[in-house]
DNA sequence: GTTAGCACTCCCGCTCTCTGAGTGCTAAAG
DNA sequence: CTTTAGCACTCAGAGAGCGGGAGTGCTAAC
C-alpha cells in the first residue's frame, strides 16, 4: 500500500504531533503547525481517507485522530526521520561505556538503566543463550568442612556459583580436585561437558563422583533453566512520567507481565525478524498482555551468539528516538563482548 | 504515658480497624464491631481525648479518626497481639530456603521478592559492611591475549569479579600469578591487603606490578564504594495493590527514593537500635521522603558481622505480621550465612 | 480539487445539590 | 459522676445538569 505525497505528510503530522502531544488531534493543528499549504478542510478530507484505508482512528465520533497500528506502521517504515542522538545522550552512553573496571552483571545492570534514562520508557537486555557458551574455569573454594563453592566462569565473562557438598577433605586434595575438573572440563562445548565428566568418574577414585555430579547437576541447569537471570529490565520509575501510565492499574499489569510471564521473551521470538532494530507495535506483539505497548530492539553479538537490547513503552513511542538509541546499544554491547579480536 | 484500660481498647480498635480498611474509622463502627459493651458516645469521647493526647488525628472536622504516628507507636509498644505467621506464609518461607543449591545473590533476589510476596510491602536486604569480610580465594581468568577475568570468593560466599589488563603471557605464568596472588592475600583482613600486596611487589618481578595494582585497587573499591550492590529491594508490583499506591506521584516518590537516594541506608543508620525488630513509623524516620512511611526491619549475623532484611510499607502497615514475617527471615538468613559452625 | 461556512456531536470541566457518615454538645438517665 | 440518647452541624463525595470548546462531516461556492 501506497500512499499519495500529501496524505503521508498528513499521516507523518498527525503520528508526530501524537506523539508529542499524547492527545488526539485535529485537523485546525495541523494546518496551523504543519505547513502543508491547505486549509483545515483539506486535510480533514484526507484524514478521513486515511482512516478509511486503516491509518488512523478516532476515539469517539467527534475528536481529533490517533495513529492506528498499521498508521504507526507505515509511518516507522516509510516517513520515519532517522534522526541522531542527542549529544547529551551519546555523552550518557560514552561515559557508561567508558570504565572497563566493571564485571559483566554490573554492565549489564548499569546498561538497562541508562537505556531507561535516555529514553524514558523501559529498558531490557536479553543475554545470550546459555547452550552456545563454554567454560573457560571452573573452580572450587572451600567454605566450610563439608562444603565448597563451585564458581564457573563463562567465555564470555559471566560469572555462576553454587554451593555444594563435599565429603572433608585436605587444602591439597581441594586444589587437585579443583585443578582437575578445571583441566578437563573448561572450553569444551556444554553438550560434551556430561560424558566427559562421566569419563572423569571412571578415571578418579570414586570418592570424588559425588562432586562430579553436583558439577554436572550445575552446569545442566545453567542451560536448562533457560530463564536463568538472562533477562535484564530496568527504568520503571521512568515509566511513570509517561501519561499512559496515570493509571496505576496498567502500570501493575505491565510489571507483573514483565516480571513472571515472560512477556518480552514471547515477544522476541515470534514474528520474522527482518531488519535491525525491529520493530513490534500494539497488536503486532501477538501476546495479550502487550496489545498496548511497542518494542524496539535488536540484537549484538557475543562471540559467536547475540543477546538482544531494547526498549518497551508505550504504543505512542518516539520511534525515531527509540531507533537511534537501540542501534547505539547494539554497537556498544557488541564491542563490550567482542573487545579485540 | 499510660492509658486506663478502655482508652487502650478503644486505640486498639481504631489502629486495627484502620490498618485493615484504610478509612477514618468513626465511633459506630467501633462500637458495634468490636464489643466494649458502651455506646457510641462514650467512644465519641474516649477518642476526643485519645486526640487530645495526640494518639489519634481528624482528617478533617467531622469524619472518623486515624492513628498518629504516636498512635501507632503506642499500639506497637504495648497493645500488638503476638501474631505468629499463617501456614501458607511459612511454607512459602520454607520452600525458598530448602533447595540450597543457589548462590548468594540469586538468594537474596529471591528472598526480597518473597518478602514482598508475603507482606504485600516493599521487601529489601542491606548486605553486611564490605569492610568486615574476607577473601577466601583470588583467581585470575584469562579472556583474551591481553584480558583477564579477576574473579574473587568472599567469605561469606559472595562471588565478585572484575576485568582487568594483563601483560601476554602464557597460561603457565598466569596460573603461577593467579596461585601466587591467592596464596598470598586471601584470608587476610582486608585493610592488610594492600600492605601484603606491596609486599609481592618487591618479591615478584616488576612484570607483575600493573596486576598486583589493579588488584589491590579492585578490592579497594569494594570496600570502599561501600553501596557496591549491598542493598537488595523488591517487590514494586506488590505494593502498587495497596490503596495509599492509588495515585502514581506517591509511587514514582517512593521509588525514586528507594533507587537512588538511599533512603533506606540512613533510615537504618539513624536512631538507636532498640529490641529487634525495630519499627520506624512515619516521621519518626528522620528523612523527608519517608514520612507517610514505615520500615520493620531486623539483623541477621553472617559470620562476625550483620546484615539487615525488612519491610517497606505504608504507614498504616500491618505491624504485627510484619514483625513475624521480620523475625521468620532474620532467622532463616542467619542460618543461611553461619551453617554448622 | 479546494475551501468557507455551518450544523451537529460529544468530551470535559464546572457548579450545585444532596446524601450520609461522622462529630460535639447538651440534657436526661443511671 | 459516668453514660447515653438526641440533635444540630460539618464536610467529603457522588451525581446531575449545564455550557464551552474542539472537533467533525456535509454542502455549496470558488
Amino acid at each position: 500500500m501506497t500512499l499519495d505525497d500529501r496524505k503521508a505528510e498528513v499521516l507523518r503530522a498527525v503520528v508526530e504531533e501524537h506523539i508529542e502531544t499524547g492527545l488526539p488531534v485535529g485537523s485546525r493543528v495541523i494546518a496551523r503547525r504543519y505547513r502543508l499549504g491547505v486549509s483545515p478542510a483539506t486535510i480533514r478530507n484526507e484524514m478521513a481517507d486515511l482512516e478509511e484505508i486503516g491509518y488512523l482512528d478516532k476515539t469517539h465520533t467527534s475528536s481529533g485522530r490517533i495513529p492506528s497500528d498499521r498508521g504507526y506502521r507505515f509511518y516507522v517504515d516509510e516517513l520515519m526521520p532517522n534522526r541522531g542522538l542527542s549529544s547529551d545522550d551519546s555523552h550518557i552512553i560514552e561515559s557508561l561505556f567508558r570504565s572497563r573496571v566493571k564485571d559483566v552483571v554490573s554492565l549489564l545492570k548499569e546498561t538497562v538503566r541508562t537505556i531507561s534514562e535516555t529514553s524514558r520508557y523501559l529498558g531490557f537486555i536479553l543475554g545470550p543463550e546459555s547452550e552456545t557458551v563454554t567454560y573457560k574455569s571452573i573452580h572450587l573454594v572451600p567454605t566450610s568442612r563439608e562444603r565448597a563453592l563451585l564458581v564457573i566462569v563463562t567465555d564470555i565473562g559471566f560469572v555462576e556459583s553454587c554451593p555444594i557438598e563435599v565429603p572433608p577433605m585436605s587444602r591439597e586434595e581441594m586444589q587437585h580436585v579443583s585443578d582437575t575438573l578445571s583441566r578437563n572440563l573448561t572450553n569444551l562445548a556444554v553438550e560434551k561437558v556430561a560424558d566427559r565428566a562421566y569419563e572423569l568418574l571412571r578415571e578418579e577414585a570414586h570418592r570424588y563422583a559425588r562432586i562430579v555430579g553436583q558439577v554436572v547437576d550445575f552446569l545442566n541447569s545453567l542451560v536448562t533453566d533457560s530463564e536463568h537471570e538472562r533477562l535484564y529490565v530496568g527504568g520503571t520509575v521512568n515509566l511513570l512520567s509517561q501519561p499512559e501510565f496515570r493509571d496505576v492499574e496498567r502500570v501493575k499489569d505491565l510489571l507483573s507481565a514483565v516480571e513472571s510471564e515472560g512477556v518480552i521473551q514471547a515477544v522476541l521470538i515470534k514474528g520474522d525478524q527482518d531488519k535491525d532494530p525491529f520493530i513490534r507495535i500494539g497488536r503486532e506483539n501477538e501476546v495479550a498482555a502487550a496489545k498496548d505497548l511497542s518494542l524496539v530492539f535488536g540484537s549484538f553479538s557475543v562471540g559467536r551468539t547475540e543477546g538482544k537490547v531494547g526498549i518497551l513503552g508505550p504504543r505512542r513511542m518516539d520511534y525515531s528516538k527509540a531507533v537511534a538509541l537501540v542501534r547505539q546499544f547494539e554497537m556498544k554491547l557488541s564491542q563490550y563482548f567482542s573487545p579485540d579480536e
